[in-house]
Formats: C-alpha cells, structure tokens, sequence
DNA sequence: CAGTGGTCTAGACCACCAC
DNA sequence: TGGTGGTCTAGACCACTGC
C-alpha cells in the first residue's frame, strides 16, 4: 500500500476507505473488513484503522455496531424546502408533517413520523422565545420523522397554552391543513416566520434516535410563527444530522 | 480525580477540561496545561488526554499549536442576517461588505475584509449553478473577512463575464451600494435570492484560512441572486466556521 | 465461544516553537 | 535545547454480537 508519511497515516487510510465507498468496491450495507484485518492489509496498527474509520463515522459514511462491525450507509441528501413548505402552507399541506412527506417522496423514500403531544411547563428558553414567563403551560408537540423507517429528523413544537389548550393544536391528529390552518382559524394566523440555524454537537438523545455516532453534528433549526402583531405564537425546534440536510430558503428582494 | 469507568475517560477528562473553560479557571487566550501534566493529574494516558483534547477542538473551544500548546478560543457567536441583509439592501449597504461589517461590529470587534478579482473560465458546478457552458469566463471575487484580525468567512463570488467584464463588477472597489446596486445599474437588477445551507468538513485550504482544527466543520452557502426573468447571475459560495456562526432567516407566509 | 469494535497504556519518534 | 503536540505501535482488557 502506498502509505507515505507527509500525510499521516490515519488520514490516508480514511482516504482509501472513502474511495473505496463511493466507487461501489463497499456497497451499501455492506460491512466493511475488521479493522484488524484493514491493519494487516495496510500494514498499520489497529489504532490507525481504528482513527481513520472514526473520520467516516463523523462524516456519516458509516455506522458503527459493537460485536457487528462496520456497515456503509445508504445516504442521500434529503432537501429542505425551508421558505417554500411554509409559502404554500395555505393550500393543502400544513408546511408540517405534508411538507417532510414531500421532501422524502422527492428521494423515492417513504415517509413516516410518530407525533406525542402534551402539555408541560415552560422551559426557560422556550418561555423566552414565545414571551411568556417560565413555567407557563405550553402545549409540547413531538414529532419523530422517518425515512424508509430510518430516523431523519427529530421536531418539538412549543405553543403557548393559553392558545392551544382545548384545540386542535393539542390532539396528536390536527386535522386537515395542518398546525398552520388551526392557527388562522382560531384567530392566530401566522404571517411571519423567523428561523435561526446553528450547528452543535448531537446530544446523547439525538445520538441515540438519530442513529448517530459519537462525535457527530446535527443542525438544529429554531423556527418561529408570528402574528400579524409580532406575537409568536409557536416555535419549533428541529434536529438533523448535519450529514444528512440541506436547508433551501429563498426570498424575493428590491 | 472521580474517574469512572461507564463513561469512558477521555470523555470525562474532555468535560471536565470544558467545565473548566466555562467557568473561567482557563479563561480566554490562557494556555491548558501540557498534555503530558494533564495526564498525570488525571491519572489517565497522554493518549487519552489527547483524544479529550481533540473532542474540545472539534467544538472550536479550544485551538492548538504545535510546539506552544493548547489555548482557550475567544468565541462570541456570530450571526449573519441572511435575509435582512440583502432586503435592506436597495439602502446604503450592498448586503455584501456593508451587512458583514454590521454583523462584526454587533459584536464589538473590528471587520477587515479582503477582496481579490479576477477573470477565469467557469467551473463545473459554477457554469451549472449560473446556466453557462463550462469553461465560459467568469469573473470570480474571493473575499476573505475577519473580525479583530480573527479569520471568520470566506466567500467567493461568481459572475458571468458577459455581464460584469468591463464594468464595476470587476473591480476590488465595487463603489457605493455596493454589488447589488451595480446589477440593477447594468439591467441586471436582483429581484429574487435563493439560498443553500449544507455542513461539510473543512477543506485544508479552509483549515489553513480559517485557522480551523482537522475534524473541524464548516456551515457551506450556495448564494444565487436571480433577476426578473429568472436569469440567476451571481452565485456567492460562502464558508465560515460551523461553531461560530447563527443563520437568521425571516420571511412572511400566508 | 469466536469475532467485532471501544478503550486504555507505555513507550517511542517526529515536527515545530521559544529561548 | 527543552517543551509541546502529532502520530504510531504492540499489547491488553472489555462489552456486545451471533453462532
């Protein structure tokens, strides 16, 4: 093997696997060779394969199962319409649950997701970006979304409680239109959303739903629906692996 | 040192080191102790603390020289206006240096960026992104942008030949209202943005510019300004540091 | 039980920095 | 020249998987 020292060795190694990925030698789902038999094949230590097999795991080439081994993944890049989703909201879809299903149709994938509603107490960053005081009730809708049975994205909306309690926006099916006609109709519309898009390290939940390895990135995006009168009125945070998104957003300017 | 064996220890050492840096025992610009002092003080390998280590510096907490040592990053989160920027943009500031500037001096630090032009034949996905032939001249403008002297994006603009050779848009000093305003002087008025966010590895020219560590991320924005006729022409790659960045979005709905 | 990855150690050599 | 991190190795023990 053509290991030069320049470029460390590790690196090298993780070149050679990624190659090896994308030009099909390691299909998907396919399992790669035991790091102890990469080590003799390179002629390294099982630390340096060991190094490089965590650069793919970051990147999201692989997934990782102990007393299994090393499996490729099957990653295509699932597209955010981010401003579109809600532009269209006021036809059939509700820029929520419609709008992913959209977006993982567009892949040829099938869409699930799993929604647990409840009403809790305000944490104090949720109370701040909706502008109530913490402790507040608010209705808390979880959404675990799902592409070909694959965990994608992880959502939790927060309402206040004041508005949502004993509506539609507190049942786990919100009925046709979706959250943003529930909205208008009970005399919130939203015509207004702000997000704001950070990346950060994957807690140990997210690790844990999202199948993600140690060391992994997810972007989390805070988006919140404002009333004509500048109230907000929800705010959903939205987890995905960095790896595996890209967030479109368009606007018209002049 | 309350070492425990579930959480594995570079783990516990890389929190422990993280605690210490936000509570200001190692306050900003300070150097950590040695790797090798480290170790002995937990009682763990040099290779452990090590690996702790380079869990901090994947986070942008921590930055390393070789042969000086480990320091403690100054790092105030930067946001970028996404859409606020180019809206505003028909006023005094061109949504280009002028909304950088802003968003630098929010912060209280000093912006300085540099601009370099120049005219090349278009790349593949540069020709794609604009609707040109590959190979078509475009004249490319590279800004690098800091914040006090601190490399903090990178960003490289595309624009046909056809439109901007010969004119202002070709040249390091784009003149008032910046490049927004010379579009619509040249018939090319900007009337609608779309932009795409994706996260990606640094590449070691971004390593190198943006002083960014190996396993370090990079948020990438794919900028395409169109104009009425749906013609896009100019596309803006933008990278800046995962860690260090907020993307605010805004837009109505309804 | 055998095989896989997770993690740790001790020791080593190197490149780079500052003095 | 001494100190710092970068990297590598050989060997080890563990947890988890699947037979």
């Amino acid at each position: 093997m053509p290991i030069e020292t320049p470029r460390s060795q590790y690196r090298q190694v993780a070149d050679l696997l990624r190659a090896a990925i994308e030009s099909g030698e390691y299909g998907p789902d396919s399992v790669l060779p035991a790091e102890t038999e990469l080590a003799a094949l390179h002629g390294v230590s099982r630390q340096t394969v060991n190094k490089a097999v965590s650069i793919l795991r970051s990147e999201g080439l692989v997934r990782v199962e102990r007393g299994r081994g090393t499996t490729v993944r099957k990653i295509p890049t699932i597209h955010r319409a981010s401003t579109a989703r809600y532009q269209q909201t006021a036809r059939e879809d509700g820029g929520g649950r419609g709008a992913f299903d959209t977006e993982i149709k567009a892949l040829g994938m099938t869409p699930r997701s799993d929604t647990e509603v409840s009403t809790v107490p305000a944490p104090p960053e949720v109370a701040e970006a909706l502008g109530l005081a913490e402790g507040d009730p608010v209705v808390l809708r979880l959404r675990r979304m799902y592409a070909n049975d694959v965990p994608v994205q992880r959502a939790d909306s927060w309402i206040p409680g004041e508005i949502a309690e004993g509506t539609p926006l507190a049942e786990v099916d919100s009925g046709p239109g979706g959250i943003i006609s529930r909205f208008a109709e009970l005399g919130h519309a939203q015509t207004r959303i702000t997000e704001s898009v950070r990346v950060r390290r994957a807690t140990d939940e997210e690790q844990s739903f999202l199948q993600l390895e140690e060391e992994q990135f997810v972007i989390e995006i805070w988006h919140t629906g404002w009333t004509a009168d500048d109230r907000p009125v929800e705010l959903a945070i939205h987890s995905v692996p960095a790896h595996l998104w890209v967030l479109d957003y368009g606007w018209p300017i002049g």
